[in-house]
DNA sequence: CAACTGGATAATGAATACATAATTGAGTAT
DNA sequence: ATACTCAATTATGTATTCATTATCCAGTTG
């Protein structure tokens, strides 16, 4: 008898609820914008399980989790809130991210090739005149999230990229007022293009340094202009 | 009637038993040496909720935590294991290190005294000697954790320091086996008393270069001579 | 005798039930 | 009328139960 060789995929990890569970709440949460308005978003373990037709028991695992991920605070005996970042906490995370990504700048020049660079000055080709990312301010926002997470993918650091891409949907909703601000864009695309000419030129310590300051740049726009956050 | 104003501490959060279920089983598995022998370390859920004497629902969500912090690999239908890093994992987690490190380096120079910049010094002061370091390793091995503590300590950054508290963990029974090893121990302190200089001179690049140096280093022996890693 | 099939067993994922603590509102007293 | 007390209600924390699935062993067949 034949044994017939099926070209068999393994089959991947059966999902189980609490991951998708997971999935849509920080889904929901990290899309709600947070800093909007002061009252506080409380999570209703109940109605979030009724509204998704299960029971409190994968919630709460799922809760667990977001709230291990600094997107949801829990309160003993009080319940699941949505988390605030306070403006301490936001510059730390900035701070962590300069690191984090000027990092990633040193394993792209000793990972990426010539070509994989050029994909990152390729993405702000339609924003070459003059104004044209303060035009478009909502288009360019999203190159420039591409942008960084391009960075770390090109860096083949999987830690790195995991560890950003929480930091980044911490600073969604942050970022997204940071940089539709007066002329924050255009210094923005300066500084991206100074990047990945170093990167292009291969000069590691250029960079590093550029990366680490165009976000701690970040930073101090935040520590001077920001006053909406506690 | 006059209001008594007494100085009232905020009272701490009623501790609830999944966190000490959390604690208590972080420290058992960050104490058992995991890359020792060869079996997998299965957390049978009954059986640890036995010992405990609680139910398993708060165990779930302990282990529900230890795996979003990588201690516990959960299959679902097939349990809990204790998760072991792989070679390429290890060595993402020190280039982690190293980015967090080198930040915090730059931070000390800016936040720390000298005073406090000096008793990293004293840390090292009774492996004066040639050879001291070499000779009592274990403690030699402690003061090696506690002086890159005490450098994310100085920095004044939580997050920083948070990140890299599990980094450590993680990297404990790891860095325990690589410091022992022959010519690390003083190679390591001539290492730490050359960033502790760099930090006296506020020179901020060449701490942030040397910090990163030394982890990166520790990294480079484990890409070579670590083998019993998968 | 070996290998495959099928059921028994055991453990996890999810749901439900129960206990405890916090909040809220009504009632009463000042 | 206001403020305090106490009880009812509600929601969380934990336990328990149910269901589904994976593993393992025995029986059967070639």
């Amino acid at each position: 008898m034949a044994v017939a060789h099926l070209a068999l995929k393994r089959v991947d990890n059966p999902v189980v609820l609490k991951d998708r569970i997971y999935e849509e709440l920080k889904r929901a949460i990290t899309s709600l914008n947070v800093y909007a308005d002061a009252e506080e978003h409380r999570l209703d373990e109940r109605q979030v399980s009724v509204e998704l037709g299960v029971s409190r028991t994968p919630v709460r695992e799922a809760l667990c989790r977001l709230e291990n991920e600094g997107f949801v605070r829990n309160i003993p005996r009080r319940g699941a809130f949505v988390a605030r970042k306070t403006k301490k906490e936001v510059l730390e995370m900035i701070t962590v991210w300069a690191a984090l990504e000027s990092m990633a700048a040193r394993l792209v020049i000793e990972n990426a090739s010539a070509r994989e660079i050029a994909t990152l000055r390729e993405m702000f080709s339609s924003f070459d005149e003059d104004g044209a990312a303060q035009a478009r301010i909502d288009e360019y926002s999203e190159t420039n999230v591409s942008f960084h997470q391009a960075l770390f993918r090109l860096s083949r650091c999987d830690l790195l990229s995991r560890i950003t891409g929480n930091l980044f949907l911490h600073m969604r909703s942050i970022r997204m007022r940071t940089i539709a601000e007066k002329d924050r864009a255009s210094r923005s695309i300066i500084d991206h293009m100074s990047i990945i000419e170093a990167l292009e030129a291969r000069d590691t310590e250029l960079a590093e340094r550029l990366v680490r300051q165009h976000t701690l740049d970040l930073g101090g726009h935040v520590e001077e202009h920001v006053d909406w956050l506690e």
